[in-house]
RNA sequence: GGCGGUGUAGCUCAGUUGGUUAGAGCAGUGGAAUCAUAAUCCACGUGUCCGCGGUUCGAGUCCGUGCACCGCUACCA
């Protein structure tokens, strides 16, 4: 099979759920992968696009409201607004971050809608479902509990036992409650009309479509094809007030809105029709992103995300009239939480009050020490776990003793010796072009790694071109030379300048800012890249400083963290407050 | 129960299409060095590659099977 070539990039995140706040698990798993993805690809000066935004609709952000006596919108507008924010301040580089409440949503959810309604790709059914005559509304089946029919366990939910597994028709359930804010009744089984998208309809284009992509990551194949095997028609809408209303001209459709599930996938292509509306002023600008063959799209999840964006949304995508499916669903596991007390691992929730939030975090660190750790404990192939001890060791052990200290003694050294320029090359040995020949290759090396969405090993990556850098360093002793061959101690220098130069740019996608900084010292300009593309920042990274080259006074790029400081916070955390 | 993923050194992991004595970092022990953020470098590894069986001249890698952990199981979003 023949390479295909792409034009352009077009990225997206799961859109989070505008009904919390984000935590560190939803950064390792979507978030901080594809920024550093897109970052990398923009900095090649590849045409890239990376849409995110909020998922707004759904029952439970209904509940909240009903909760705190609030309305949904300002349930959503709370939420939109932080979790925005969060991620501006961590550097995640949307090109927009939209809202499933935007009228333009509505619009393209249903043009969806509409077009496999026309198509044949929807039918529709009577369900029974539990609905509540003390709140007058329909109760999705996780907000009903009662008594499992099998073990007799007394929080089983509406339609599964938490306790044995076990599944049932809601009939079966024994004296069923609602589970809601203010509503504990007895909830009766109501009859309701609703749209199913009938995806067996689509099981061989599916087939044929995860057969076309062997290189997706184990995981989510595995899952996609656990759910193509038994594919069943799906129900797209609810009964609800919040959300999109079904475009359809029958009495039955009031009161009921699109499901959630279907409608958040879409924000994608609502966020990228606002962003060239936003961007271009251009209400077409968005249709070669979702049209062209020759758009190669991006999903990263979580992998509780897979069956939605394997199989779901590729079957909506391939109900309308040419649009792209997915080139590759990148699917992270969970990143828990380690607990200190206990020595073991523990998933994040909120009742356990274990969580870390975003904002939290940010208070306490530097964006580019988040990043770096999420990155490099990211949870790729398997879960992993948020470890105070080990963010310490790890951000101090790598990045800072290795990569940053490397950058800092040979800048310094330079900056002191040799006036403030890169020194003149001299005359090169054998070591010397070993480690400068090594430059370009390791680059590449880091390059690959992320062509493959493997984010650790990219990044283990630039830290051992930091290791071999440091073993050059000691190897030729610059401060041993400086005092009886200055012509020597320049040309180690030089060299080292090289190293330093490169790391500038590998850096880039990981840790920005400290790329950024760096960039400034060196007198370098990483270009930004972007939609339109641009030049290739990322193999200049290759290209060599010139001797003369002025050299800024060095700073510390990456400080150290305090292992006092790290404790307290781990107790804090502990404590629950780090949500 | 069904399905999927994972299992390699004390810890975190890398091991391309099967191919010599299975590697790296961290931690530990000893040493060197003093340019640098007390940062660096060198030396030191008897590992049931989760178990069992199979294919093969050859298996960490392929097949079967069992076990452990994690997840999914369609109305959680």
């Amino acid at each position: 099979m023949p390479e295909k070539t792409f034009e352009r990039t077009l990225v997206t995140s799961a859109l989070p759920y505008a009904n919390g706040y984000i935590h560190l698990g939803h950064i390792a798993g979507a978030y901080l992968p594809a920024d550093i993805f897109v970052r990398y690809k923009r900095q090649k000066g590849e045409k890239v696009l990376y849409v995110g935004g909020s998922d707004e609709h759904g029952v439970p952000v209904t509940l909240t409201a009903l909760r705190e006596g609030i309305t949904p919108k300002e349930v959503i507008d709370r939420y939109h607004t932080a979790n925005a924010e969060a991620f501006k301040r961590l550097g995640i580089s949307y090109d927009i971050y939209g809202r499933t409440s935007w009228p333009l949503h509505a619009d393209t959810t249903q043009a969806f809608f509409t077009r496999l309604n026309d198509t044949g790709y929807i039918h529709e059914d009577e369900m029974e479902l539990w609905y509540s005559e003390h709140l007058e509304r329909f109760l999705p089946d996780r907000y009903v509990s009662g008594t499992c029919p099998k073990c007799g366990y007394t929080g089983a939910n509406g339609d599964e036992c938490e306790s044995c597994g076990a599944q049932y028709s809601p009939h079966d359930l024994v004296s069923p409650r609602a589970n809601i804010p203010g509503d504990d009744s007895s909830p009766v089984l109501r009859k309701s009309k609703h749209w199913f998208l009938d995806l067996p309809k689509f099981k061989d284009r599916l087939k044929a479509y995860l057969d076309s992509h062997p290189e997706w990551r184990a995981n989510v194949r595995g899952i996609a094809y656990g759910w193509v095997e038994d594919l069943r028609s799906r129900c797209i809408t609810r009964d609800t007030d919040w959300g999109v209303t079904i475009p359809l001209d029958d009495p039955e459709a009031e009161g009921k809105r699109i499901y959630v599930w279907f409608d958040a996938p879409i924000g994608y292509v609502t966020n990228t029709r606002q962003w060239g509306l936003d961007v271009k002023g251009d209400d077409a600008a968005w249709e070669p992103w979702w049209k062209d063959e020759a758009t190669r799209l991006i999903h990263f999840i979580g992998k509780d995300n897979v069956p939605f964006h394997a199989i779901i949304f590729p079957a909506v995508l391939a109900g309308q009239d040419g649009f792209v499916l997915a080139d590759n669903v990148v699917g992270n596991e969970y990143l828990n939480i380690f607990n200190r007390k206990t020595g073991k691992e523990e998933k994040g929730s909120k009742s356990k009050g274990n969580m870390i939030s975003v904002k939290w975090m940010l208070e306490h660190f530097a964006p580019d020490i988040i990043r770096y750790y999420l990155c490099a404990n990211a949870p790729e192939s398997r879960d992993a776990a948020f470890d105070w001890d080990d963010l310490l060791k790890r951000y101090n052990g790598e990045i800072c003793d290795v990569v940053g200290n490397f950058i800092h003694r040979s800048l310094t050294m330079t900056v002191k010796n040799f006036d403030g320029q890169v020194p003149e090359a001299g005359n090169l040995d054998e070591e010397d072009r070993a480690l400068l020949d090594y430059l370009p290759t390791q680059i590449d090396a880091i390059g690959g790694a992320l062509e493959d969405f493997r984010f650790r090993l990219a990044l283990e990556r630039v830290i051992d071109l930091g290791r071999r850098a440091n073993v050059y360093f000691d190897a030729r002793q610059p401060w041993v030379t400086r005092k009886t061959d200055l012509a020597r101690t320049g040309s180690t220098l030089y060299a080292c300048c090289q190293v330093v130069h490169a790391l500038c740019h590998v850096l880039a996608p990981f840790t920005p800012d400290a790329a950024r900084t760096l960039s400034a010292i060196l007198g370098i300009h990483l270009p930004e890249g972007g939609p339109d593309g641009g030049v290739d920042g990322w193999n200049a990274g290759k290209n060599l400083l010139s001797p003369g080259a002025p050299l800024r006074k060095p700073t510390v790029l990456f400080p150290k963290l305090d292992k006092d400081r790290i404790a307290e916070l781990a107790e804090a955390h502990q404590r629950g407050e780090a949500f």
